[in-house]
DNA sequence: TTTGAATATGCAATCGATTGTTGAAATTTA
DNA sequence: TAAATTTCAACAATCGATTGCATATTCAAA
């Protein structure tokens, strides 16, 4: 590929006898420039194929009109949705989308921010990954004057604008209808405590069991169990013991969930009526299983549409102090076959 | 946000008293700087938490390291698993991504492609719209000297690099397939016939006929049926008719396939004894459906792969003339339960 | 006709990093 | 000791666009 010469102000400028500065002025709209040669300037701009270089223009103007965003994984629903509603927010402001994943890698996860540090963004989206050991990284973000914002998995100690779901609620009444159900030993697949996402699905369920007069039975909480195998494993564990569950509500993920199911359906459990089963994200496959799977909505597309508005708003009131803001929002119970123990009404 | 000032090489020099060059060639390891001095540079840059402003080296050296990718739908599992691919690939290499998608409108991708072509990127990966109407865009990326690849969705006379499926013979092999297990009328849903990918897909499933003497029978090929909603639409149809179809061959998407599956069960059709049903893509959801799909793999995260490094490898070659070059991947047929009529060996 | 304002354009610096050229100092070789 | 060579660092131009300041031109008002 020859590196071809692409035109330049300075080529328009040489070709009319002005000043590249009455090129630029043209292309940017100014009114110091006179009707008739903004028009012939426009004209031959669109001759000779010129396109402006935006490198040089962000590194006069001193931004990039670029948003940065960092996921544990591109390909997994979820992040692809928020993503894709970052995309479709931003895209009408003129904004470009650098995408990065982590991998659920710590090291990842500081490489990629250095390299959006270095590539001048605006704006860094990030939910963190599991690994995340600690938030140097994410303080070093707000040192470079850019700002950040989390969303899902949030630092809580972190002071930035976050956009989270309301984790507890959503678990707590999760599980609540889940007793309503008539369900009454209900297992938890718990996520990496590390994660506040994970602390708060687990509260949700303490506290929905509280409400309900029902014992926290220490056995049926499993630990780490937040991918499909792990789920897979915890439920042959869980369904093994003396005195089973007779729900499972995989707080992690709609994977892990579907690991419970498949397992329970090779160990001859029948769901719904032996073993309730919930999952967590509304994954498109949760409806197709057989049984469908009862999980939670989190409004993915319209989460990331939220991220980018609420960068946006900020900057508007740019002069004023930045006061570490959140947004939650509320994720929605979708019942599915997998906890209807009851007849529908 | 306080736009804050961020160091540079310069204040760097100032500090240690040297210029800029020396600086900027310590910090690019080169032999031209002495190696005390060198180690100096390199702690002081540690110390003021210095970080490379890409945009102004990009500006510099002429190219920018990123790649920009335009896709029809980032939250689409095809596609966010090629990303992840590509993603994968490039970042071993120190190179950026930057996202853009068409949303199946040719006007967005126009837009994107001039946003990229502006962002200086060194290489545009894109799987064109639906709704593609020409290709002066895409000319008009190889007149601005910068590498064009085209994967899946490809706009055939254009001389790019290209990675794609084997469609053809893909879609072939699964029509075979499907002949073998014994059904005798198999009708075909057809995607939107300007995109080659879909041609190809035709063609296949023409030549197995012929191979097995069968005969093409009109109304069992339905037109433009891509979704999931298309797909029950046609289904409808098919199997309302005088002699309905025993196998529905859903050439365009798992979506379509699923729709299919949809409406066969709440018509009592029973899969696959009476009705044999195939997808493509091989979307996550295809093993979950009961009965699960047979469908068609593409390896799209390898797929992602694959572009990213033949776009490595050419550049390594930059001085010998471009050559459009193809990589074909064959897709493979993953037989399942909607699809088995005969019983398993 | 003169003054003043409004309009248009040019000049030159700037954003931050890179790199070819040049020259001084240090080192090696004769 | 002188000459030749190597090593290191400074200087200055460059990438392409933007913009504050200064100047020139035009036009209307006095």
């Amino acid at each position: 590929m020859k590196p071809k010469k692409r035109t330049t102000i300075y080529d328009i400028a040489e070709k009319l006898n002005v000043t590249p500065s009455s090129v630029s002025r043209a292309l940017n709209n100014s009114n110091y420039v006179n009707e008739t040669t903004k028009k012939l300037i426009l004209k031959t701009a669109e001759e000779l194929n010129y396109k402006r270089n935006t490198l040089a223009s962000n590194l006069r103007k001193g931004q990039s009109k670029t948003i940065g965003v960092v996921v544990p994984r591109i390909n997994q629903n979820f992040f692809a949705n928020v993503i894709a509603g970052i995309e479709d927010a931003t895209y009408k402001q003129g904004y470009n989308l650098i995408i990065c994943q982590s991998n659920e890698s710590y090291e990842k996860e500081v490489q990629s921010i250095n390299t959006l540090i270095n590539q001048h963004v605006d704006c860094i989206v990030i939910s963190v990954s599991v690994d995340s050991k600690n938030y140097k990284h994410l303080q070093n973000v707000l040192d470079h004057g850019i700002q950040l914002i989390q969303f899902d998995r949030v630092v809580e100690e972190l002071e930035t604008l976050k956009v989270i779901n309301d984790n507890e609620q959503a678990s707590f009444e999760a599980v609540n209808q889940i007793i309503e159900q008539g369900y009454k030993r209900i297992a938890l697949l718990e996520g990496p405590q590390n994660l506040a996402i994970f602390r708060q699905r687990k509260t949700g369920y303490l506290n929905a069991l509280a409400k309900n007069n029902m014992p926290v039975i220490d056995e049926l909480i499993i630990e780490n169990a937040w991918t499909k195998e792990l789920g897979a494993k915890a439920t042959r564990k869980l369904l093994g013991l003396k005195q089973p569950p007779d729900a499972i509500f995989a707080s992690t993920s709609d994977f892990s969930a579907l690991g419970v199911l498949e397992v329970a359906t090779a160990m001859n459990f029948k769901v719904p009526s032996q073993l309730g089963i919930c999952g967590y994200s509304n994954e498109d496959f949760t409806e197709l299983t057989s049984p469908s799977i009862t999980t939670i909505d989190q409004f993915s597309f319209y989460m990331g549409k939220t991220v980018a508005n609420l960068y946006f708003q900020e900057m508007e009131n740019n002069d004023t102090i930045v006061v570490p803001k959140i947004i939650s929002i509320k994720p929605k119970v979708i019942m599915r076959t997998s906890t209807q123990k009851l007849k529908k009404d």
